[in-house]
DNA sequence: TGGCAGATGTGACAAAAATCACAATAAAGA
DNA sequence: TCTTTATTGTGATTTTTGTCACATCTGCCA
């Protein structure tokens, strides 16, 4: 049971029908998550789908040597495409999940998925939208890495950022160094560049995004 | 109606049970694709989920400028997960699909996709599982360009050819280079090292993988 | 058999990015 | 205010990869 009602659910998820909307209600678990924490990492199983109500969620890949690289925000609305594949198949994750925000999650338990893609047409769309955007979203990351220069790809990441964060990116050039698996030092003079072009304006530990 | 039986259907994709093969069988189409043929480019709408039945198909994503990148291959016994994607939503590729070989394929019309997931748990499964194999392969692709150094990429790309391909691949040291968005200077600059070590032999237009 | 096209080998050089070393600056606390 | 720490700036150097130029080689076929 939620703590949201079927109504709210359907604002936030305006392709369930009222009728699934109910189930979710019903059946699902409200949680929600502090900033910082990690709620999914390589090796773990899943037992719920999760839903992202309110806030914001980080996910990247990790590299065998502590590597990372960032892949796509989830935000209220949508799903992580991961919990509900991993799931399927009782496999374990394979990327990070971090709340960047405090985030409100409903948890549906794995149990009910052959009921909800049997009898609610809107859930097995809305799943299928899931994993089709976020296999699109996946191979502009592929595009990026394979065919871009640094300068490009930096230049994309914050574009990206501020999409989603807002124009005032609260980033050190460190933190922003490993999102996309460079140096500190080859981010701060691209970034200088960028600033002299009228891009960016750069203030410590925080960038103006002027795209 | 498709060419093949449904106990054939049933025996290259194992998943399927025999109401699901056998409604397949009736209401799919076979068709087979020529080496070279392009099944599926960018901009493509797609009206058919494809099953491979025999054969091979090459995937790659192309860039803005021409640039290449292999992605993987479908096999027999899979499915394209993009046509299901795609079509679903209507949507458009966004990558290329090239047959490799003379490849058969059962091509299962849209208007079916409700009956098939609402009545054919089986085939849900199916499509879930094709989603989260590539969703997974897509990630490892994205390890390697992201965080691999060429010799390393060179070695996996090698590796992931003869696992499908055999162990004789019939390569030029240009298309290496173009799957893996490299130039064939470097590229044969690393086989020759790979030789060294006794990982590959090389010969005119083929290259033998010891691995 | 001679010539040609495609494939491969290789040195020299250029460009992109990573690394190293250290300076300068700014904010936060004691 | 003085100290400490995190952040940013910057030159010098190295590593990795890509590019250019040209030499060889191999098989084909006219």
């Amino acid at each position: 049971m939620t703590d949201l009602s079927s109504n709210e659910i359907q604002q936030q998820f305006p392709l369930f029908d009222t009728a699934l909307a109910e189930f979710i209600h019903e059946h699902g678990e409200s949680k929600v998550f502090e900033p910082g924490v990690v709620l999914m990492k390589p090796g773990q199983f899943f037992k719920y789908a999760m839903l992202i109500v309110d806030g914001r969620v980080k996910l990247y890949r990790e590299g065998e040597e502590g590597e990372e690289y960032f892949m796509y925000f989830l935000e209220p609305g949508s799903a992580c495409a991961l919990s509900m594949m991993c799931m399927a198949k009782s496999q374990s994750s394979t990327v990070m999940a971090i709340a960047l925000e405090e985030t409100e999650v409903i948890m549906i338990p794995m149990q009910y998925m052959d009921t909800l893609m049997r009898n609610y047409s809107a859930w097995y769309h809305f799943v299928i939208e899931t994993y089709r955007s976020r296999f699109e979203e996946l191979l502009t990351v592929v595009d990026q890495i394979a065919f871009k220069n640094m300068d490009e790809r930096l230049d994309w990441y914050l574009k990206r950022q501020s999409e989603t964060l807002g124009r005032n990116l609260m980033l050190t050039h460190q933190q922003i160094a490993n999102d996309i698996n460079s140096s500190r030092e080859v981010v701060s003079r691209l970034l200088k560049k960028m600033e002299k072009t009228g891009r960016i304006i750069m203030e410590r530990n925080s960038i103006r995004w002027n795209g």
